[in-house]
DNA sequence: GCCAAAAGTGAAGTATCCTTCACCTTTCAA
DNA sequence: TTGAAAGGTGAAGGATACTTCACTTTTGGC
């Protein structure tokens, strides 16, 4: 099963999802295609798992983070998270542009919005934590502008090869940084 | 051909990619399939030219108003050019979503890289035009993170259904303006 | 009114693909 | 050793899709 997944990946990766087919990755994998169905219900079900791992490993990577810097200013904790972040995508920077197409092609929007919620969720506590150092009125749309904000440059990065950038960590961290600090003055 | 485009669009936002067939297509649009192939090579060559439609328009709108505001400061300019594009987004939301999914599945990352430099292009000129205001060492590392930035919000918003959220023009204005006016503080 | 060129039609050919299931192989407790 | 459960196999069924092309309809210049 681990074979599986790992097929899929591969597949995904350098075929995408139009020809991904059962047959193709039940050849990458070296088992049957029956096998695939002894373990998923279908198709979809399959990148679904795939998806939901990654996922799952880099959600977790930022809690981590987010744990581990508890007590540290905001900009050091940000900039951990961050470091994090680029490290997973930098792992397999393809795996994780194909699974985002992929996803979006499968679940449509629905799939962003959960996407969306659940990395609002996690810089909103990081923001609330950190209240006092900031002057935000509307917390969510704050965490709904740097959340996004980030997975754009960062997703733009993993797609055209940019990831090791020397400066690209530090850009980024000014970026939302600059942001949550500085948009008090117009309010 | 301005109903087959049409039906194209209809058929990719309500029913997707994957279920988009020459069929359906030809159906909604009040044509035979036949006729499909008069006008296209191919069913992606069909979504393509929906595509690039689309993006004209909005590249034109965006350069439309670059040179509309020319002389004024940059965050006017900025202001506006970042109204223009809600206000084309608003207009079908849901396409534009679709249309990147799609464009995502059909052409992988090479698609992503055609608009992120053509967008880059277009922001690079405007921060060269205000390089005495600002204090940016790397105009391409500062053009990247905000397109892709603002690209990451706006897509979100248009995603989640929140394009006329009241604050979302101010905040993405601050969130890009905050970036470049004060990063160079760090430098 | 005529006719040739352009536009349009849709049934049929060809090609995959997903999924199932009857059968085979391995595992392992008794 | 045995035999049943679990795991694995892959050919075949059933369905859908893209694209072509011989044929019909419309258009528009004369």
């Amino acid at each position: 099963m681990e074979a599986i997944l790992e097929a899929t990946s591969q597949v995904l990766v350098d075929q995408g999802y139009a020809k991904l087919t059962t047959t193709r990755v039940a050849e990458r994998a070296g088992v049957s295609v029956g096998s695939l169905y002894q373990y998923f219900n279908d198709k979809a079900d399959l990148v679904r798992a795939v998806h939901r791992i990654y996922i799952g490993h880099a959600f977790g990577a930022l809690r981590a983070e987010a744990l581990r810097s508890d007590g540290a200013r905001l900009r050091p904790r940000i900039e951990a998270m961050l470091s994090a972040l680029l490290k997973i995508k930098s792992a397999r920077p393809a795996l994780s542009t194909a699974l985002h197409a992929t996803m979006l092609e499968l679940d449509g929007p629905a799939y962003l919005k959960r996407m969306i919620d659940q990395t609002q969720a996690l810089l909103r506590q990081l923001l609330e934590a950190h209240r006092d150092e900031l002057a935000i009125k509307d917390l969510d749309l704050a965490s709904f502008v740097a959340t996004n904000a980030v997975d754009g440059v960062i997703g733009a990065a993993v797609a055209t090869g940019q990831l090791d950038h020397p400066d690209l960590l530090e850009a980024v961290t000014q970026l939302l940084v600059g942001y949550l600090e500085g948009h008090a003055p117009r309010g």
